[in-house]
Formats: structure tokens, C-alpha cells, sequence
DNA sequence: AATAATTATTTTGTGAACAATTTAATTGCG
DNA sequence: CGCAATTAAATTGTTCACAAAATAATTATT
């Protein structure tokens, strides 16, 4: 009965879909509920996580930004200049590898990690959801993004 | 103790980024595995969806494909000239109710879906998980996209 | 019936995201 | 040493994604 087999593995197949759309539309549904809340800081999500990133640790590569977000230099250049002309960070070639830019963070930039201070709550009542189901479910997207890291080309 | 509890619900709170930072990169990650199999048919992951959205409902209004794929008229109206121009679509004003373009699919468009029962295969392989697993992460995620779009103002 | 309110789509402007190419600096190798 | 290969950023061009405003058609209201 090559009928049911094809139909059983289609429905398992048509769930990747499904999974994937489930991923991009949750991204943009976060990114929803972000907005406002960013908008007092005059941040993006992504400016907001460059901005993370250096909260955590300053006078770092765009490189190293990118790691970390996983994000390229094509994405960064132009975010990076953007929290530049907004007075959060400066762009520095360094003087031992003139190839790195080192962002830095200015007193603004540090001062506004005050004002985010309020963002994650915001957040996590949006969410709506249990502390452990919030663990459990951002561990596994963890694990499928790695397993989809390693299956790209 | 004020300096315990304020950990305790710092970690908390650090997990709404955290959860929200997996979902975001993963669905660039997932972006990166559809790509080159979505290059093969000409088409982008947003297009793919909204061709999906037209394989199981054709002749339908711009404001449905909205709809089902959680996008505003802003993003879907290039969206579908691009594939108009592409052959896969037609955009009609419809004579009913002149407010509304309904998309058809053209012959080519509709012959495209044989090519592309290729993807589904593709993504699962890449998502390396078993079907329970991703159909448990494919439901928390509604889930939470739910609670996230009740939020949203 | 005239006009106000609503609805569907398009347009405009901003900011990602990334491929591909370019530029410039550093490292490696014969 | 000298030149090739590598690395870090920046640039260019295409495509989302969405807010806000504009356009045009329909419906509701007085």
C-alpha cells in the first residue's frame, strides 16, 4: 500500500514546514512586542543585541559581534554605524590589527543600559509562559539551530 | 536578602532575551538550509510561503495570504509583483469588490509545485530530530506566538 | 442621497539580512 | 625577503518587514 506509506510521510515531511513557519513567524511576532519597548531607548532588536553584547563586554571586533549574533560584516557595518550616529559607541581601527574595527561603548551608551534594565520584564509577561517551559523550549531551539548550523553549506 | 532575590529574577528575566534570541537566530539558520534549496525554484523563503499558501487556496485576495502568513500588505504587495514578474502569479482587481487584487497562480506557478515537493525533505534531514520532537516544538511555538501576538498593542 | 467611516491595497522611507565583490592589512611559505 | 593566501571590514545590490501616509472603493449613518 504505497498510498498510506506516501501519505504518512508526507505529513512528517510537511512538518519541517510547519516547524520552520512556526520559527519565522514567533521571530516576528517577538519582534512586535520588542518594538515599543525599544522605541524609549531608540533601538532595533537588532541594535538592542549589539548592545547586549557590549554591555557584557566592551571594546570588542566586529568580528566578535558577529559571532556572537551570529550576524556578518555586510549586517553589522551598517547597524554598528547607526549606534555610532546615535552616540552609543565609537568605531576604532585598531592600532595592533589595522584590519579590526574595536566598537566601544561612550558614556551614553553604557548609561543606557539603565533604561534597558526594564526590557526583559516587559518581555517575559508577554511571553506568558512558565520559567521552565521558557528554559525548555529556548534549549531546544538551541539544539535544532545547531543542528541546522551544521547542515548548511 | 534583596541581593538573592534580585539574581534569582534577573536569571528569570534574562531568559525572555535568551528564548527570544533562539527563536530569532534560528530562524536565520533556518533561512541559511532553505536557501539554496529554494534558489533551485527562484524563489525566496517569504515567496515559497506565500506559493505554499497558494498551492492549497488559489484565486484568493492579497489580505488572505496576509492572513495565513502573518505579513501586512506593505511587505506582500512587492512580494507578489515579484512574482507576478516571474510568471507564477496573476494580479487581478476583482470585479466584485474593486478594493481587492485576488492572486492566481499561472500554469507555470502551479506546475511549480512538483520541483518543489524536493524542499520538506531537505529541511527535515537538516533538522536532524526526531518527528515527535519537532512536532512538540512546532505546537509550543503556536503556543507561544499566540500568547506574543495577544500582547502585542 | 450626501457624507462620514471603514476597508483593501499601494506607496514611501527606514532598517535589517545576506551574497558577492572590493579594499586593505596580516600571515604563511618557499 | 617577496609574493601568495588569508583575514577583517566595507560596499553594492536584492529582498524582506513594517510604520505611516496616500489612494480608491465600499459600507454605514444621518
Amino acid at each position: 500500500m504505497p498510498k498510506s506509506r506516501d501519505a504518512a510521510s508526507d505529513t512528517a515531511l510537511k512538518l519541517s514546514n510547519q516547524l520552520c513557519f512556526a520559527v519565522y513567524s514567533t521571530a516576528l511576532a517577538f519582534n512586535a512586542v520588542y518594538k515599543p519597548l525599544l522605541e524609549r531607548l531608540g533601538l532595533t532588536y537588532p541594535q538592542y543585541l549589539a548592545m547586549l553584547a557590549l554591555w557584557e563586554q566592551d571594546d570588542v571586533p566586529v568580528k566578535e559581534i558577529g559571532r556572537l549574533l551570529h550576524l556578518d560584516s555586510g549586517t553589522l557595518t551598517p547597524l554598528l554605524k547607526r549606534l555610532e550616529t546615535a552616540g552609543l559607541v565609537t568605531r576604532t581601527r585598531h592600532r595592533e590589527d589595522e584590519r579590526q574595527v574595536r566598537i566601544t561603548l561612550t558614556a551614553a551608551g553604557r548609561a543606557l543600559r539603565e533604561q534597558a534594565k526594564a526590557v526583559p520584564l516587559g518581555i517575559f509577561e508577554a511571553c506568558g509562559l512558565s520559567t521552565p517551559t521558557l528554559l525548555k523550549l529556548k534549549d531546544e531551539l538551541i539544539t535544532l539551530r545547531e543542528r541546522l548550523d551544521a547542515a548548511a553549506p
